[in-house]
DNA sequence: GCCGTTTTCGGCCCGACTGTTTTCAGTCG
């Protein structure tokens, strides 16, 4: 078992003891837990036979050590088994609803014997909330509408999640000496922000036609299955404990091509791209590109051949969705997206001034070995009280401290002041001017926790904006990936004032975020939005990871002058709006 | 449940906001 899964067994047992009123200092210790269980580069699974290096981790204790040997044990907790028992399965899910705690789950099983999102649906609609305490009109509204969000999205999976299962099941293809190669296709290939399901295509010896038992055998003897759904000559499909459902196809060599081509997609993008196979003679399939008269192969080896013989452009999977990229690539005028190795700079991050697990002095190192030329830190402001946000006094002490630390760097790298302030109910920021005067980069960011009907919302950021010492909107939408949707605000309205200010538009990478979606993205372009990519990292090990957030990018066919942080670091600071 | 000690107990990130309240509980970050 993997440090992921063990801090998610963790982390739900925490859910479930808040739920079941459990000391709140005993609960955060299992979330101590659980984030140490992620973090820590010791291998859990192996280091549970070693309870003195179990003990090393920051946050597990000689309880805390046990429970994790007795999940590497058994699979899971027995407190966890038992609080499941006690309230259903469907709790956890319940807690994924915005606005619903521990204390409202709670009070929906002990009044109106609520444990499950289905359960609530049915409470909603026979009133059997109406006159509980705290469940006012609004708040009913705001269930049932966190009820629809959910269904929408159930079922789907946040693009790094399904990139780490990819990577596994490809590593277990590869063990097999009748696989040469493996790779992921379907929508993660084109980079989507969520995937319903994986495609992973194999090819070798051992899967040509009527030879695949072998191959079929070793596939479905994956660690990671959970159940078998089918098992084919030459596909296998089958869910994973996550409950990802996973479609490997065994494919002759010859024909890989075709059919990384057929299963990348969309099916836009392929039904058009066979529509000028046959306008040209030919017949487009998964086995092939083939002349329409007498069936004789032209092209399927390879992706390139297919794209060549139909006289276009190769294109990045990204741009495969029919959204004129047929075209572009026929007429030889497709943009050059941009690329991981076009960034110069990253320019959002937290230290341990707040609630980041390193220096400036470690991140600027960590930036230096990303090859960047410019870092920004940006820690957050008193607002955020939870994350020991800065007040004014100590923004500043801070500043001088990263001006200190440039100097060390010995012309290395260039570090920006920074700070990322909360914009307040009234669109005010929270921190004085004169202090955010003395700063290169202020990001003000979106918080959803105060939102407010979609007009006022979006009154608010603008005013936000206004201030002459913003210079990057952070958060734009505020979403979470699977979490929250986007707070309602109109994001057209805030591109096109943020394009007139100057004010550059942040599009965080981290998968769970990705501010913006691939119409705002568009959008943002057509506006003459300015947009600066980041990791919003908190941990050095994250700087860098901006592979999530470039393939949207690349989605929306930016190219690297419509990033600011592309530029060198005198570019990066001139593209921003002039400071006040 | 963890941790560090003024070392075996007693502290443990807290402030803003919303909705339901009529003084505050619950959620979020």
């Amino acid at each position: 078992m993997d440090n992921k899964t063990m801090a998610r067994l963790l982390e739900e047992t925490a859910d479930l003891m808040e739920i079941d009123g459990a000391d709140s200092f005993r609960i955060r210790s299992y979330r101590r837990a659980a984030e140490a269980a992620e973090q820590t580069t010791i291998e859990l699974a192996s280091a549970v036979q070693d309870t003195a290096r179990l003990l090393e981790i920051d946050g597990i204790g000689k309880s805390m050590a046990s429970k994790l040997q007795a999940i590497a044990a058994t699979g899971s907790l027995p407190q966890r088994d038992e609080l499941l028992t006690k309230y259903g399965a469907g709790v956890l899910s319940l807690l994924k609803l915005p606005g619903m705690g521990p204390k409202t789950v709670s009070l929906l099983w002990d009044a109106a014997q609520v444990a499950s999102i289905e359960q609530l649906a049915e409470a909603i609609d026979a009133g059997r909330l109406k006159g509980l305490p705290r469940m006012g009109a609004k708040q009913i509204e705001k269930l049932r509408k966190g009820i629809d969000d959910y269904r929408r999205s159930a079922g789907r999976f946040r693009l790094d999640v399904a990139e780490d299962e990819a990577r596994r099941i490809v590593a277990h293809l590869l063990k097999f000496p009748g696989i040469e190669k493996a790779t992921p296709a379907g929508s993660l290939r084109r980079g989507r922000e969520t995937v319903g399901d994986l495609d992973v295509l194999a090819t070798g010896p051992g899967c040509e036609p009527g030879q695949t038992a072998a191959a079929v055998e070793h596939v479905a003897g994956y660690p990671g299955l959970h159940d078998m759904i089918a098992k084919g000559e030459n596909k296998v499909s089958f869910h994973t404990g996550l409950g990802l459902q996973v479609d490997v196809r065994l494919l002759p060599s010859a024909s890989y091509g075709a059919a990384l081509q057929y299963f990348t997609g969309s099916k836009g993008h392929n039904v058009s791209l066979r529509q000028r196979a046959l306008k040209m003679g030919y017949t487009l399939s998964e086995w092939s590109l083939a002349m329409l008269e007498g069936g004789a192969m032209v092209a399927a080896a390879t992706e390139e051949e297919i794209y060549a013989a139909l006289k276009m452009e190769w294109m990045p999977p990204e741009m495969r969705e029919n959204l004129g990229e047929i075209d572009a690539a026929v007429q030889g005028t497709l943009p050059r997206v941009i690329s991981l190795e076009d960034i110069r700079g990253d320019v959002h991050m937290h230290t341990t001034a707040s609630d980041g697990n390193n220096s400036v002095r470690e991140m600027a190192d960590a930036a230096l070995k990303c090859g960047y030329k410019y870092l920004a830190i940006t820690d957050h402001s008193k607002n955020l009280a939870m994350t020991n946000g800065l007040d004014e006094k100590r923004a500043l002490e801070h500043i001088a401290r990263i001006r200190e630390v440039e100097k060390e760097m010995e012309g290395g790298i260039r570090i920006f002041t920074g700070i990322e302030v909360d914009i307040l109910g009234d669109g005010a920021l929270d921190l004085a001017d004169e202090v955010l005067a003395q700063m290169d980069i202020v990001i003000a960011s979106v918080h959803s926790r105060f939102e407010q009907p979609r007009e006022e919302m979006t009154a608010r950021v603008l005013r936000a904006i206004e201030n002459p010492n913003v210079r990057i909107l952070g958060h734009p939408t505020g979403r979470m990936l699977l979490r929250r949707e986007p707070i309602a605000i109109d994001i057209e309205a805030v591109l096109r004032r943020a394009a007139e200010l100057g004010v550059a538009v942040e599009h965080n990478a981290s998968p769970e975020r990705l501010d913006l979606n691939d119409r705002d993205l568009r959008l943002a372009k057509e506006l003459g939005c300015k947009i600066v990519m980041s990791s919003d990292s908190h941990d050095a090990r994250n700087l860098g990871r901006l592979d999530y957030g470039i393939r949207q990018l690349r989605r929306a066919w930016l190219t690297p002058e419509d990033v600011l942080n592309t530029r060198d670091a005198e570019g990066f600071l001139g593209g921003l709006r002039p400071r006040g």
